[in-house]
DNA sequence: AAGGAAAGGATTGTTGAACGATTCCGCAAC
DNA sequence: GTTGCGGAATCGTTCAACAATCCTTTCCTT
């Protein structure tokens, strides 16, 4: 048996990635609230969600830590967890630091071809979801494409906040009527970008996803702004 | 009573900040990591730090959540929290995300003048480092200006970011003899950024950057590699 | 002597209960 | 209408206990 083979069970084992119980239960609450079952400003009991899961207070505020960190739930002192409801300034400050790290990430490519898997399969299945009108399926592949732009930096770390990043703007879009309005437009923008980065046009690329995040910014804010008022 | 007055109040009353028992011993153990203390790869054990500190495991663990997120400690499963030990690959990820970052924020400044203040007061603080040959302290002034250098952007959440990148390259730092190697000659370097920017030109400010990244990036991870191995 | 199974101790994971502290809500008094 | 005062509900924190897992040592087999 070679030293090759155990390196890559040592690998696979890390992947397979046992978990806690609180890592799971947080999986679970992530799930309810990046799928929109959990509305935000909706107050997260301990004791009502423990019993419903069947697990402890402790453990469960275990899992709370996990998601407040992640912004998704808000902590107030004495009195509890709420799934968090942003603001029109949070939404601002989510697209600006989405256009500071895509348009970054486009920057520093260096010479093509470019590994554009993630974009071109999240085009794809866009696709499909435009085609059935799956809208809010729609919404998840527009996100994974511009997760993808980041991967193109090569950079776990990044890959991460990203990831945060579009999990909070969930946060807007579960509370908007209308979801077609907001993804629908931007799926041929998307490809836009992906044919120019498959040209090689890096620059030109990098051009549209700034007028792209300006324009779904200022749609957002104002419909968001709407929606609060 | 005029609106404006209760919505300073209720600005301040964010910041009368009250914390929990968790927040609180994660800001000292928070201490002890980044002045170096808590040397990287130091196992934390639950029973004995709680007993030091004089509170219960379940608070202990909470604490511990919140620094894990600060990825200062990393948490394996039926084994322990330990002090993070970052690989050469984690290092040039910081490297990778601050070059995207940093330079990110210059690029998308606007027209002057600019608000330097913070990066201002590093250089100076940094200068008085030097002078007195507090070499720690003057790797602190020089990550405050990177901070705001980051500052620029106007995004909240990428100061969080940044703040965690810094806190990170921390536990590089502290496993280096010999800071002085690694900071005083960056110090000069910022003080040219600074004044590009005083100057009004973002541009160069950002060329000086990249190369100052990648010249630090080099360096410290040959030096780091050479100590791991 | 080398390798591997078994046992034991130590530490973590999770639970349940307890109690003080804080907030929320309704009601009475001014 | 506002102020003050309970009472209920919930959170913050601690403690004790047990199961699950890991680490080390021992012992057995070859």
């Amino acid at each position: 048996m070679t030293d090759n083979v155990l390196e890559e069970l040592s690998d696979d084992r890390r992947l397979l990635g046992r978990t806690s119980t609180a890592e799971r239960v947080a999986g679970i609450l992530r799930g309810r609230i990046i799928e929109g079952g959990f509305r935000p400003g909706m107050r997260l009991a301990e004791e009502e969600i423990g019993r419903a899961l069947g697990v402890s207070r402790n453990t469960l505020r275990e899992a709370f830590r996990l998601l407040t960190h992640e912004r998704l739930l808000a902590h107030e002192l004495n009195r509890g967890m709420f799934v968090r409801k942003l603001t029109v300034e949070d939404l601002e400050d989510l697209y600006r630091v989405r256009r500071l790290v895509e348009c970054a990430a486009l920057r520093q490519l260096a010479a093509p071809p470019y590994a554009l898997h993630t974009m071109d399969a999240a085009v794809t299945a866009g696709l499909s979801a435009r085609a059935e009108e799956r809208w809010r399926d729609l919404g998840t592949a527009n996100m994974h494409f511009h997760q993808g732009i980041v991967e193109l930096a090569g950079s776990p770390r990044a890959d991460d906040m990203m990831r945060g990043v579009l999990a909070e703007l969930r946060l807007v879009f579960h509370v908007m009527e209308n979801p077609r309005r907001f993804h629908e437009p931007y799926l041929p923008r998307n490809r836009e970008i992906l044919d120019a980065l498959r040209d090689g046009d890096a620059p030109g690329a990098e051009r549209l996803l700034a007028v792209y995040l300006d324009d779904s910014r200022r749609q957002l804010a104002d419909g968001y702004a709407r929606q609060l008022g």
